[in-house]
DNA sequence: TTATTTTTGGTTGTTTATGATTGAAAATTG
DNA sequence: CAATTTTCAATCATAAACAACCAAAAATAA
């Protein structure tokens, strides 16, 4: 395994777990406690992480590039099988719109050579879609800087002129009177929007979103099916009254 | 095997993997561990990649140079100087367009910190115009996967709901009876519409492109001033009752 | 054709990365 | 607190990877 291979892996174990131990990682990487350790020194060195006694762990003043693999690897098995589960209600012929996220983007690679139409805000989707042969319409609008995700009156219009099977997004607030909620009013809007425009509209949610609230409301529980990872029983008895929910068992 | 298509071979294995032994290397263009070596040392000196001890991985701003990796440097210096020039015409307040293309691309580092608005259909343009805090508008359209580029009619529909101050474009041909040509019709349909959207026009291309016709056709000479490097007075003479050149001394 | 340059693949000794070992330092336990 | 276990940094031998060199082959020029 070469180095920047095992420095990668580490940095991805460690946006998982925030705190890893040596022994983990020598498995992780089938390489020797003294070379992990070095690995370690060197990614300190590079702000990368923090050593602790036994192992390592996040730096809180995140580097850009450290930001990205944590955020995007957080959960991920649990996202991952989310996002399978999301893809097989996927079917031949099908428009379908798929917001920013990282669980949406864990979609893409389940898609390939599947009769469908994408449509996304997600710029960083592009590169996944085009590796895997996926047609894809990207809607028109102001580009965020930080999360590379178009938004704003004229993504809105943009967006306005397509019509969707289904939809697919990600939300990070899921509360029984709140509703659906996101941080950005921008891309509330989007995915308001996106949701009335489809036939059908999932929501993928890992278990961690529930009876949280964010800043902007998207839409009333009602508007959407739920999709996630495994989840209270009387979480489920709480909201079924008012949505659907279809948990993904491992 | 050839250079450059081993070069090319290294990239592409390089653009799916990340990180790559000399060993997968040496089997995938069959040749020799030295001629690879050789080839990453020289590809390293180009800034392609970044050799590790066992092969190479990418270098950290990969995405740009990835795809544009064949065309990127040819008449390297005579672009970034008519870029410059370009860059001089944009003033406080103008909303432009930026086109597709490594002209074009070189521009954004001139345009840092003008309080400008820039509309483009590139997506490769995007790294660089968030990099420089460049307030930028993507128009809505089908990803072109090939050279990401967005076309088609919701392309054009998209950009049809802007107005510009100036318009930047790149063009492969200038010819006094067929005008402003390019390969591909959907683009050329919407570098088309953008400088009708456009107070002035405004074609960057180098003196390789004169004389040149290419498939589909833009505009008219009259109705976009050319900006280009060192250029026969003879064609001058012939292009100036058409249209207006200006040219970039070095 | 022959002469010359460039590219290639093998060989050399050298450098680098690795994994094991050690005693020191830190944490944990009684 | 001391005793014990765990983790650590430093060192070392080894195996892998390396740059430098050379001769053969291929491409180019004369």
């Amino acid at each position: 395994m070469l180095t920047p291979e095992r420095h990668r892996k580490i940095i991805e174990v460690l946006g998982e777990k925030s705190v890893v131990t040596i022994q983990e990682l020598v498995e992780a990487t089938a390489s020797s406690e003294s070379t992990i350790r070095r690995d370690l020194s060197q990614l300190q060195k590079e702000k990368k992480l923090k050593r602790v006694h036994g192992g390592a762990s996040l730096t809180h003043q995140k580097s850009e590039e450290l930001s990205l693999f944590e955020k995007s690897d957080r959960n991920a098995v649990e996202k991952q099988r989310i996002a399978q589960y999301a893809c097989d209600l996927v079917e031949n012929g099908d428009c379908i719109y798929l917001d920013a996220g990282t669980t949406t983007l864990k979609m893409i690679p389940h898609l390939k050579d599947r009769e469908i139409t994408v449509v996304t805000n997600a710029i960083s989707h592009l590169d996944a879609l085009s590796e895997h042969e996926i047609k894809t319409y990207l809607i028109g609008g102001l580009v965020k800087s930080k999360t590379k995700a178009l938004v704003g009156s004229s993504a809105i219009k943009s967006l306005s002129s397509y019509r969707f099977d289904k939809v697919f997004l990600g939300m990070n607030g899921i509360h029984m009177e709140a509703g659906f909620t996101t941080p950005d009013p921008e891309e509330a809007a989007v995915k308001s929007l996106a949701i009335s425009l489809s036939q059908k509209a999932f929501i993928l949610a890992d278990h961690t979103k529930f009876h949280e609230t964010s800043f902007s409301k998207v839409a009333d529980l009602s508007e959407a099916i739920i999709i996630t990872n495994e989840i209270d029983d009387d979480v489920i008895y709480d909201f079924q009254d008012k949505t659907e929910i279809r948990v993904v068992t491992p």
